[in-house]
DNA sequence: ACGACGCCGGTTTTT
DNA sequence: CCGGCGTCGT
């Protein structure tokens, strides 16, 4: 079929003309439930239809998900259209702030090292490095730090240059300039520093051909409202560049600008940008009429200036409808309703249309249609404001998704760990009160425990932490703390999996500060760690609750800010009071220069107004298709005064909008039957290769965030690709000299985890052996390839795989071996990370390797050509080429095994396998009781095709024979 | 009807 | 720390 044809068959006359538009600067104008993914989907599509060459496009989403959702869209464009899937991986499809991070790789390989610092790890970093910023510590110095965090993030994303700091604030502008110095000299950079950097790079292209973003020539930019100032820096200047700018967004659902998102950006888009050509996509399939007009009348009444006009229209009712607005004399009578409404809705027939208004599909509403949205779950003190609806709905047995658990050490859990590890906290330990510790607390929540084991953990901790250190800093990792605190207390046998989700987290946060830290070798350190966890993770890193965990068929209660983009059948929007929603406004409040901030504070940003209210309730009312309940009550547990009617809902009028409190059923009650949702689909690649390893493994790491203590040589094969590719880029034209190839490896070799020696000449340590080491592995590449050294390119190729509904993404580093003219001759996957590989082919294990090299050559044919040979593996630590079979039964095993971990993935299916080749280098024995447990499914993948022979999936091994040992 | 005073109550979160 | 609401006093 003609790509016009099928245009035109899958989308509407606006969006189609939105499509097919060829103009250098659009804007898209789409409301709520308009197709806007849809419509960028096929635009991507038409691109590639037309011959444009698929590196060349670029597309920014808000979110890492909203991102993987647009690459599915898009690879089922493409697959309407007649075209490879695998050009998504072509493609950048991601936020702005990873492609700037590898825009930068690109610039100078030495960026690829970096680390990327979010707020939780700045503050790590921060403290981490207290003296050399000139800070100290002390009584309220968490305030200072994150004052300081959200100053750094708040003037870049800003766009505010940090020297116009200096003459307002010469104490601030010492700190800030000390801070970046530090994250520039250790490689750390965080979200605003990457786009900042990148902006300044692309400022300095004068011929864009020769330069490094040659390829790229159309760049899409979703959510454009939420934008912030350097965000708009960075697409202005780089869109400068290129050929087409295409922009979509919703000025109504801007939702951020407490964070700096500027609405401007898409108000004065026209007046920015030369003849700009406007789409308007104001056609809402989403919702009823009534829902419609209700959100129409409110945004035009309550935004009347700072918006674009716009007439929103709808498309069709349903079979069933129901619009509300109620109040209730108490809290939990306003829950217990809501909880009885679901039930009552519960099977009601809910049939979905066609385009062209036949049915779709006909079924019962099932818990994850219900929504249950809220302004705020947080409460400063204690209790979580969704309290009152999850119990009524747990009451009723209605199963509740929710973030709004509370900190992690509100839970007994991880309270319990962490007041053991608050034992540790003072010089002096005495047994009898760790003994108490014990009984009083511990005992409650671990009945299983090993009291021997467990006062031998605290005095090996004592001793770790106490014993003053020489010259030389030691590596004390607290993850392994926690592992053995874990297996003295038996966690591995709790039957509660709250247990082993709380600890998850702990060890997630404990992830974070190990990385940044480095090591928790001295009393200091410690008590800082503690104070982290005490002060700050408290607070910053959200449990999720076990209905979240497991995907599990459930009424989600969640913030408006967390339901962007998705939509439900039913939606209660409750807690409608005055003084929450619409909150106090509030300006700019942070420690930076007012003169530097009046831009900001003029638009608003960094605080909150009552438009930006206003629209986070036109966002939280058009998340509903059919059912709307806004909701409100009087009188609040723990608060003396009643409170009033929010004001969004008080003047709220539509001829539907009914205030009685009936149950009424609205159709036939069916067969409930949940909605596919592609958020659950799994989509890293690397994670569904662990399932074939061992599906508990998966589940530890993936779903309850388990991680093992940092490696020492942790980024070494980083390091090592780096200087590679360092290498590659310097020397174009000829092979670089011995000591060439050892100048590089001195001003990039870089590793965080591991300290150097203090007298490296005589007491050399790792880092210097690894050093070495790299030096080593290096030049004898360079004198092996001296022949064709120019010829050679290093990259990260990544691959998309499309099974069961999921677009699973993966890398894999290649060196490609080029002719004159740039055509590829061959490729080859390196590996670095065999440092302690054995040198026998026969001894190692080649799984893992063998299915991703199989499929990166099955995507390599489908976009490089037949030309790309990709079946070798070339390990750098012996210099050997070894080769996997990539023959088309070889990569249909591959795609076959992964076929089957997804569905494993999908049915939570989640089965201990012990065997010899996994048990003996799991980081996770502390957690596992090592019982043989059957999959659920009965059917058994393929057999995996290795260099040294067909071999079945770890997770299905016999346990009879070693395979060996690979990293 | 309205001004002064005192006390209540106190977000949202991604990369 | 401060804005807004309720209450009291004129």
């Amino acid at each position: 079929m003609l790509t016009e044809q099928i245009l035109r068959n899958n989308l509407t006359e606006n969006q189609y003309n939105a499509v097919v538009d060829n103009g250098r600067y659009i804007l898209c104008l789409a409301c709520a439930g308009s197709g806007k993914s849809r419509t960028l989907a096929y635009k991507i599509a038409y691109l590639v239809s037309q011959g444009k060459a698929p590196e060349s496009i670029v597309a920014f989403t808000f979110t890492e998900k909203a991102a993987e959702s647009i690459k599915r869209r898009v690879a089922e464009a493409l697959h309407k259209c007649g075209l490879p899937e695998n050009y998504v991986g072509v493609m950048f499809i991601g936020t702005v702030d990873s492609f700037c991070q590898k825009l930068l790789g690109d610039i100078n390989a030495r960026y690829r090292q970096y680390d990327i610092l979010d707020q939780n790890r700045l503050i790590l970093f921060i403290m981490s490095r207290l003296r050399q910023l000139g800070l100290s510590n002390g009584p309220g110095y968490f305030r200072t730090i994150t004052d300081l965090t959200k100053a750094w993030q708040t003037l870049n994303n800003e766009n505010i240059p940090l020297d116009s700091v200096q003459s307002y604030d010469p104490d601030l502008y010492d700190k800030l300039k000390r801070l970046s110095n530090r994250l520039e000299s250790d490689g750390y950079m965080d979200f605003s520093f990457a786009i900042s950097l990148a902006v300044k790079e692309l400022k300095n292209i004068t011929h864009k051909e020769d330069s490094y973003i040659a390829k790229f020539k159309y760049l899409f930019v979703d959510e454009y409202q939420d934008i912030n100032p350097l965000q708009e820096e960075f697409i202005r200047t780089f869109a400068s560049h290129l050929d087409m700018l295409f922009v979509v967004g919703d000025d109504d659902q801007s939702i951020y600008g407490w964070r700096g998102a500027n609405v401007q950006n898409i108000l004065t888009f026209t007046d920015r940008y030369p003849d700009v050509s406007i789409h308007r996509l104001l056609i809402n399939f989403r919702s009823t009429k009534a829902i419609v007009e209700t959100a129409n009348n409110f945004v035009q009444r309550t935004i009347p200036v700072e918006r674009l006009p716009k007439d929103i229209t709808f498309h069709a009712d349903g079979n069933i409808q129901d619009l509300r607005k109620l109040w209730f004399g108490t809290r939990e009578e306003e829950a217990e309703w809501v909880a009885e409404r679901i039930k009552s809705l519960l099977g009601t027939t809910y049939v979905e249309y066609n385009a062209d208004g036949s049915e779709k599909s006909r079924r019962g509403l099932t818990y994850s249609d219900f929504a249950v949205l809220i302004r705020s779950i947080r409460n400063s003190n204690g209790e979580n404001r969704d309290v009152q609806f999850v119990n009524a709905m747990r009451n009723l047995d209605i199963p509740v998704k929710t973030t709004g658990e509370g900190g992690i050490f509100d839970r007994p859990y991880a309270q319990c760990i962490l007041g053991i590890m608050e034992l540790l906290r003072e010089e002096r330990i005495d047994r009898g009160i760790a003994e108490t510790y014990f009984t009083t607390y511990v005992f409650p929540f671990f009945p299983f425990y090993d009291k021997t084991r467990y006062l031998r953990v605290l005095q090996d901790w004592y001793r770790d932490i106490y014993t003053p250190t020489s010259t030389a800093r030691r590596k004390v990792y607290p993850q392994n703390f926690l592992h053995q605190l874990a297996d003295a207390l038996m966690l591995r046998d709790l039957t509660d999996e709250t247990a082993l989700r709380d600890v998850g987290l702990f060890s997630d946060i404990i992830k974070d500060v190990e990385q940044t830290y480095v090591s928790i070798d001295s009393k200091y350190r410690y008590r800082e760690m503690l104070n982290f966890l005490q002060n700050i993770a408290q607070n910053n890193y959200e449990l999720e609750s076990p209905d979240y965990i497991a995907k599990d068929d459930a009424v989600n209660v969640s913030t408006i800010h967390k339901v962007k983009g998705l939509e439900f059948p039913v939606v209660f929007v409750v807690d409608l009071v005055a003084q929450r929603f619409p909150g106090r406004s509030e300006t700019y409040n942070g420690i930076l220069p007012r003169e530097l901030m009046i831009d900001a504070v003029n638009r608003g940003a960094y605080g909150s107004r009552m438009e930006d209210e206003a629209r986070l309730f036109y966002t939280a009312i058009t998340r509903a298709e059919r059912l709307l309940y806004l909701t409100g009550s009087s009188i609040h547990p723990n608060l003396r005064r009643t409170k009033k009617q929010s004001v969004f809902i008080a003047n709220l009028t539509h001829p539907t909008m009914r205030e009685d409190k009936t149950f009424d059923d609205l159709d036939e009650k069916i067969e409930p039957r949940r909605r596919f949702d592609d958020n659950e689909l799994p989509t890293d690649f690397s994670a569904v290769k662990g399932y074939l390893t061992c599906p508990y493994i998966y589940k530890l790491q993936n779903i309850y965030g388990y991680n093992a203590a940092v490696p020492e040589l942790f980024g070494f094969g980083q390091t090592t690709h780096t200087i590679l590719e360092r290498l590659h880029q310097t020397y174009k034209d000829r092979v670089p000299t011995e000591a060439e190839v050892s100048e590089m490896v001195e001003s990039t070799f870089m590793l965080k985890h591991v300290f150097p020696s203090n007298d490296p000449e005589n007491r050399p340590g790792s880092y210097e052996r690894a050093k070495i080491l790299v030096d080593k592995i290096l030049k004898q590449y360079v004198k092996d390839y001296a022949s064709d050294f120019c010829r050679i390119r290093q990259d990260e190729a990544r691959f998309e795989l499309s099974v069961e509904d999921a677009l699973i993404t993966g890398a894999i580093d290649l060196l490609l071996k080029e002719d004159e003219h740039h055509g590829i001759l061959s490729a080859e996957v390196i590996d670095f990370k065999s440092m302690d590989l054995p040198d026998d082919v026969e001894q190692q294990d080649w799984r893992d390797m063998s299915v991703q090299v199989q499929l990166y050559s099955k995507a390599a044919r489908e976009v490089i050509g037949d030309n790309a040979k990709t079946g070798f593996v070339h390990t750098l630590k012996n210099n050997k080429r070894v080769e996997i079979p990539v023959d088309e039964s070889s990569v249909n095993r591959a795609i076959g095994a992964i076929e089957w971990a997804v569905k494993g993935i999908l049915a939570n299916d989640f089965p201990m396998r012990p065997c010899q080749a996994n048990c003996g280098k799991c980081d996770f024995t502390a957690l596992c009781v090592r019982e043989h447990q059957p999959f659920r499914n009965q059917q058994t993948p393929p057999l995996i095709n290795t260099p040294t022979g067909l071999r079945p999936i770890a997770a299905l091994d016999t346990g009879e024979e070693d395979h060996g040992q690979h990293d």
